[in-house]
DNA sequence: TCTGGGGTCCTAGGACCC
DNA sequence: TCTGGGGTCCTAGGACCC
């Protein structure tokens, strides 16, 4: 048996553990650049308040219904994650962290999962403050789905077995974990509309519409596990740094100490990983929305002589990307910088003559380091990373970082 | 006026090899 | 007149996830 422990509205529960006085009224949790709504608490999704919509398209709506708005708070979300994954570790010898609200525990052998699931569910409310669902099925995919279900009836706690088919029925085939709305479209075209349905369709069928992927999602549904737990994180690919603009950027100069600032934080990513990266991209765009407005979108790559993590290497070679891609005349919205193929940098192999004096720019770049941690990112950056940041992305109500932050902690009575 | 960010995997097609 | 067969690697694009 495999269950899903999965974080009802999440961010907007961390809020609230911080906030009782939002409990029980309409919240909503914005993304970066106070851009779209990333989560909505119950009362907020009764409004009619869908997930993803853009803020502007229901500022009238919230503000006529009360409405709590907060920009999204990613140091508080972070920390209370790692406090639940603590909570449910305990209880699971086998243990998936799957995202930042979500968590695959193993329950073979267990005699009553559904007791252990609803221990579990008390245990994480009362030690973290934050409600969880408890999906439980014998594949991932079928505890994904008992998730669901178990939301939409509110017992908190649900089974499913893959011959219950009045349940399958019960959900539609784009809400499927693996199928989502491009896939949902092709299916209901040869008239498969829920999980039932997926489950029964010819295997021939659901391979021409979805190849291997959507048969494994199919045989899941079955019952035959399909896809495993990865209990160890498996170490990143690639990664990447990007924001919009909080407004349209035209000068070269301001893109260039934007690029600055995403590769260094896609630099710091990567050390904290014990990574190196072998290549880098870099990518801008315009308002792909402003549909009168000139249009232009760009990104090169280039590979490095040998695996790196030196930040000032990598702000280098980003500002050349860019200075190679950046057309005049166009209102920019977005860019970022990509860091590729990293590896361990413990495997990494090193140029034949190596470069003079790297052992003092890896001392640096560690002092540093210790610099921004002590005293805050201000108390040392590159040059290249500019000082006014106009191009900053908006974020008008956050709340303070309770829990990871000295001078943010609550203060009781 | 205003529309997020960060990932993974699979497939098809082209370039290239012998 | 007739124009092979069997590979690998890389990349772009499309799908998905939260």
């Amino acid at each position: 048996m495999i269950a899903l422990a999965d974080c009802n509205n999440f961010y907007v529960s961390c809020e609230r553990v911080f906030r009782p006085s939002l409990e029980g009224r309409p919240v909503i949790v914005l993304s970066n650049n106070d851009g779209c709504a990333v989560a909505r608490s119950n009362e907020a999704k009764e409004l009619g308040i869908s997930m993803g919509v853009p803020y502007h398209q229901v500022k009238k709506l919230c503000e006529r219904n009360g409405v709590t708005v907060l920009s999204s708070n990613y140091e508080l979300y972070g920390d209370m994650s790692r406090r639940v994954v603590s909570v449910l570790s305990r209880f699971a010898s086998e243990m998936e962290v799957y995202s930042i609200d979500e968590s695959f525990l193993n329950f073979d052998g267990v005699e009553s999962p559904l007791d252990l699931s609803r221990r579990i569910r008390e245990t994480v409310g009362r030690w973290t403050g934050i409600p969880i669902s408890i999906g439980l099925g014998s594949t991932k995919t079928l505890s994904k789905l008992a998730n669901r279900l178990s939301k939409k009836d509110g017992a908190g706690c649900l089974e499913i077995r893959e011959t219950d088919l009045e349940a399958l029925a019960k959900v539609e085939v784009e809400d499927i974990w693996g199928v989502g709305r491009r896939l949902g479209v092709r299916l209901r075209r040869i008239g498969v509309r829920n999980a039932l349905g997926l489950a029964e369709a010819p295997t021939s069928a659901i391979r021409s519409v979805g190849g291997v992927t959507l048969e494994r999602t199919q045989r899941e549904l079955g019952g035959l596990r399909c896809i495993g737990m990865e209990e160890m994180p498996q170490p990143k690919k690639n990664t990447c740094s990007s924001r919009s603009f909080g407004k349209p950027v035209t000068e070269l100069e301001d893109l260039e100490e934007a690029v600055a600032n995403y590769a260094v934080k896609a630099s710091c990513k990567v050390r904290k990983e014990g990574s190196l990266a072998s290549g880098i991209q870099v990518f801008l765009t315009t308002n792909r929305f402003s549909e009168n407005l000139p249009q232009y979108a760009n990104s090169r790559t280039l590979a490095f002589d040998e695996p790196t993590d030196d930040p000032i290497r990598i702000v280098t070679n980003a500002k050349i990307l860019l200075r190679s891609i950046y057309r005049q005349g166009f209102a920019y919205k977005k860019a970022g910088v990509i860091l590729l193929d990293l590896v361990s940098s413990k495997r990494s192999q090193g140029l034949l003559f190596e470069e003079h004096g790297s052992e003092n720019r890896k001392r640096f770049v560690r002092s540093m380091e210790q610099v921004v941690a002590t005293y805050g990112p201000n108390a040392g950056f590159i040059g290249a990373q500019g000082i006014n940041r106009s191009w900053s992305m908006k974020r008008e109500s956050r709340t303070p970082r309770y829990t990871t932050s000295w001078e943010d902690l609550p203060v009781v009575g």
